[in-house]
DNA sequence: CGCGATTTTGAGAGGTCTCAAGCGTAGTGG
DNA sequence: CCACTACGCTTGAGACCTCTCAAAATCGCG
């Protein structure tokens, strides 16, 4: 790392260099647009490990909590999780949904310690690597280099959006964010059919999601409902007017 | 950096070898604890260019958009700041206070571009190092790469903070908790006589800060004034009860 | 001293919350 | 097979927090 950082004391490698150092070339290909900005791409590219090597938790299991002394690197195989914040008092919020193949968090590579809960929602199946192990993999495939600084980045953007959510946006608008966002990320997985994919999210989820009481959540779903925009029953969800709905949520 | 990584395909360095590989060195001196998670540290603790190479911005001036392309890293080294979101029909969010010495973004650095405004509040100076320079000072300076990652962890810690705080907290808590931040952040610089200190916000700061109303930052502040819990006026935010106001903030 | 920006105050509306009850559904055990 | 229970969804009524609109008061700067 040392030599890789003293090489550039006179700047970048030039182009014509690019492939003799991998570093650069992803740093390069990563400042030239290939950063999506969309969906959340959490979504981890490498190979996920046997399934005899995963771990299993129950719906509602705390998975992690903070301070939880933590080598390496969690990954979500199946179902869904949820990672919590959690005031003194028990008001809880949910800062983001973890998907089937999303890293929990690029946090706990560096700070060996992650500082929220990580909730199961559904049945999870996860796999944790360790640091060094981890550091390995990314050695052999310098793609996955890329990949984590992309999802380090990735996992900013959806933290201040959602900071800009909780603060500036309305009940209707905040839903239909969720949902939209929530669509796109599993359309990547192949989960979405005609606009429609299980959403298997109590509505205090989604309220603690969206920083609103179980109770007004469902009023909003009426409201959404009413007005022809969504349908969602037995833990499924339909996008039945996606221009009105991305209209609603602010989006494009 | 290849190589590095490649000498771990056997595990870490054993602790003997710590000083062999200064980025396992930084890595495991901040898991075992150094990572400080109070205050927010986004102070970058390297030397500041010399005054020539700064630049200046008047206050309410917006310095950086979204979009733009910038290579490299920006501090701020006089004057404060905001990190700024809008939605499209005008609303804000501020997602963070840069203050002085304070790096503007660890994304810059990755992603070539920014994601949000930044804008001037008070007169700011500010120096951008170009990405090639900013690598070369990290290889001069090993613990500047801790300090990078400290950062990093440290932004994304804020982010989180903020969203659970805007989603669950009342406008009293979430303006004690603001002032409390921003005392703290200042300390560390020496800001700070007598729990008082230089506050050059607008209530309109305030209230995008906290995803209220600048009519409603007004009352609560006059709220807070009168339980004797803040002095603020003439720009200058005294605690005067900081027991009182931090049970408020729900802190400790 | 005068003007624009900011703070303060008032009145009323609206969004969201709290508390509470009723309802549907799925699983459980007799 | 049928209570019975648990859980989640739905609905109602009223309270509270925060917003909107508007105007007055104050501050800060030229």
């Amino acid at each position: 790392m040392i030599d890789h950082f003293a090489s550039h004391e006179n700047g970048l490698h030039p182009a014509s260099e690019k492939s003799a150092c991998p570093v650069c070339a992803a740093l390069d290909s990563l400042v030239h647009g290939e950063l999506s900005s969309g969906s959340s791409p959490l979504l981890w590219p490498g190979r996920l490990p046997p399934q005899r090597d995963q771990q299993a938790a129950r719906p509602r299991q705390t998975i992690f909590q903070p301070g939880e002394t933590l080598d390496g690197m969690q990954i979500v195989c199946d179902g869904w999780a949820a990672r919590v914040s959690r005031l003194t008092d028990g008001r809880r919020q949910i800062l983001s949904f973890v998907l089937p193949g999303d890293l929990v968090s690029t946090r706990a590579l560096f700070a060996g310690s992650l500082n929220f809960y990580l909730e199961a929602i559904t049945a999870v199946r996860y796999a944790s690597y360790r640091r060094a192990e981890f550091i390995a993999k990314l050695a052999a495939e310098p793609n996955l280099i890329k990949a984590l600084i992309r999802i380090n980045l990735a996992e900013k953007d959806e933290a201040d959006r959602l900071a800009a959510d909780l603060g500036r946006r309305r009940a209707e608008e905040r839903l239909a964010r969720l949902f939209l966002q929530l669509m796109a990320r599993l359309e990547i997985r192949g989960l979405v059919r005609d606009q429609s994919f299980a959403l298997p999210l109590r509505q205090q989820h989604i309220a603690d999601a969206t920083g609103l009481t179980p109770v007004h959540v469902n009023r909003v779903i009426g409201a959404l409902r009413g007005d022809g925009l969504i349908e969602l029953a037995h833990g499924v969800l339909k996008v039945a007017n996606l221009a009105q709905l991305r209209r609603l949520a602010d989006l494009n």
